[in-house]
RNA sequence: GCCCCCGUAGCUCAGCUGGUUAGAGCUGCAGGCUUUUAACCUGUGAGUCGUCGGUUCGAAUCCGACCGGGGGCACCA
């Protein structure tokens, strides 16, 4: 942070800035040092509140502690004071009088500022009003605050500051501060279920020479020194077979993927993807292992296997429902997809123009994902889609044309896409070329053939069933939110 | 990329059928108050009204373009 010049617009638009780093001066020259380097033995903000329940209105305890955080409010009474401190646990009520800590360090308080960190000791008393504080005997600033923070009563509204300066909102906004733990939480009891389930986490390439295993575009970038053109990689998916291919039997990997595609409510360009695969499984446990997962995560992060959507309340316990694609659709529009099978028909029964780029599968994804997917409030697994869509899952066992694939919906939302997976290495390099047919007819989002990986299958990789999970969707169900932005910490944002 | 809505003080908001010097609460500053908790009381400071241009005697207010945000459509997970 630079310092403020007059000349700049917004430095001095408003001496609330001037006025707090005068204070600051004051500090110094008052031998004070605005950051110090420390503050030992502290407690934390809510033991202290746990160890001191229950006591009567006007009690004096000789019970000393030490506890920092920032200044929230301040309520000033003549020769005392309340404020209030907050840290990551919790808040305490301080009490600042006059004739416990002499004139001098008692006056000094008043170059404090709301947003200041501040550490303090003292004991525990309980006021009149039957507030439990801290009478403070001696304090010290550990951080000045030279910027105001938003409304203490209100607190920050304002949906793209919010956005743009978080750790405002997280100042401010109880409730974003809970979205974060919850999201925390999450992630560490699904690596938790992981780990315990044997799985075995590994790390793949972000950079890579050839992206895959998605349908999307990807952002480019350029290593100097190799002078060559490199992808943020899309999915995992390629290298962690590979890990299977090397004997991980059960695999996982958890971290962002990037794609270069529009900015919604459902969409970041960087987004956390976790997915594993599990040698010797097929679709039908990554379905069981999924619903598990999901409720048992649900339980551990928020009590119960169950979650508040609009109003509405949404079992997560296994079983989730199972549907056969064709008959979801059947059931929400009345087209089967089974008799209708051109891309003639299936326009006109779905009474839509015909694109040149699209493709059979591409209608059926958009029929299925305008009209059925926002109705899949219960959590769902759609079964069985056609070959078009999923050029690494492997063919159904007894359905023509369709392959072993589900997609689990949660809220009306896509939060988990799966596979038996392909391990026939000819079927593999047939689906590429399939692929590299839709690019011809100008579809972007299709898959490159990669040699490297067809390779790795004609050295045998064992029937595997592979699971990719949305994170920040499954975030998303869990703290009732209704837009990516609210639980990505730094969304992007236009400059 | 297209359509709709929004942008006034550090924060939360009034004002917007065009008309004196743009208001309030919180925050800030000065003062009072030793049990308050959205503390209170007195006084007081703070705004290129998103930006640029246009209409007009006069624009926060009407019109246009642009910037930023939100929602929807398209595309996608």
């Amino acid at each position: 942070m630079s310092e403020p010049k007059p000349d700049q617009p917004g430095a001095e638009a408003s001496n609330l800035l001037a006025e707090r780093r005068e204070k600051l001066d004051r500090l110094r020259t008052a031998g004070i040092d605005p950051f110090p380097h420390d503050f030992p033995d502290r407690e934390e903000i809510a033991s202290v509140l746990a160890e001191h329940q229950r006591l009567e209105a006007g009690t004096e305890t000789d019970s000393v502690h030490r506890v920092a955080g920032r200044v929230v409010a301040r309520r000033g009474h003549g020769k005392a004071a309340f404020i209030d401190l907050r840290g990551p646990s919790g808040q305490i009520q301080l009490h600042a009088k006059a004739d416990v800590l002499g004139e001098d360090a008692f006056s000094l308080l008043d170059d404090l500022d709301l947003g200041d960190i501040l550490g303090v000791e003292g004991r525990v008393v309980v006021t009149r009003r039957g507030q439990l504080s801290i009478e403070v005997s001696s304090w010290q600033i550990l951080a000045k605050s030279l910027r105001p923070p938003p409304d203490k009563f209100h607190g920050l509204e304002d949906t793209e500051t919010r956005y743009r300066r978080r750790e405002l909102d997280l100042i401010a906004n109880q409730e974003s501060r809970e979205i974060f733990r919850v999201r925390a939480r999450t992630v560490s009891s699904i690596r938790r279920w992981l780990d315990d389930h044997d799985f075995f986490e590994v790390e793949t390439p972000v950079l890579q020479p050839l992206y895959g295993g998605a349908l999307a575009r990807p952002f480019t970038t350029h290593h100097h020194t190799l002078d060559r053109e490199l992808y943020l990689r899309i999915a995992t998916e390629l290298y962690l077979k590979r890990c299977v291919v090397g004997g991980i039997d059960r695999v996982y990997e958890l971290g962002k993927d990037f794609r270069n595609e529009g900015i919604s409510p459902k969409h970041n360009p960087e987004f956390t993807m976790l997915e594993w695969y599990e040698a010797y499984a097929d679709y039908a446990k990554t379905a069981s292992d999924l619903e598990s997962l999901v409720s048992e995560v649900a339980t551990d992060v928020l009590g119960r296997p169950r979650i508040e959507r609009d109003g509405k309340e949404i079992d997560l316990a296994p079983p989730w429902r199972r549907v056969t694609l064709r008959d979801a659709i059947l059931d929400c529009t009345g087209i089967d997809i089974e008799k209708e099978t051109g891309r003639e028909s299936l326009a006109a029964a779905m009474e839509v123009e015909l694109e040149e780029t699209v493709g059979w599968g591409k209608l059926v994804d958009t029929l299925f994902s305008k009209r059925v997917e926002p109705t899949l409030i219960e959590p769902t697994f759609v079964l069985d889609y056609p070959v078009e869509l999923s050029p690494f899952a492997k063919a159904h066992r007894e359905k023509e044309g369709v392959v072993e694939r589900w997609e689990a919906f949660i809220g009306g939302v896509e939060i988990a896409n799966s596979f038996t997976e392909l391990n026939d290495p000819d079927e593999q390099r047939r689906r590429f070329e399939q692929q590299a047919g839709e690019l011809d007819r100008g579809d972007e989002e299709t898959q490159p053939y990669d040699e490297t990986f067809i390779e790795a299958l004609e050295q045998g990789m064992p029937p595997t069933g592979g699971v990719g999970l949305g994170i920040d969707r499954l975030v998303m169900m869990l703290t009732g939110t209704h837009s990516l932005r609210e639980v990505v910490l730094f969304p992007a944002m236009r400059d």
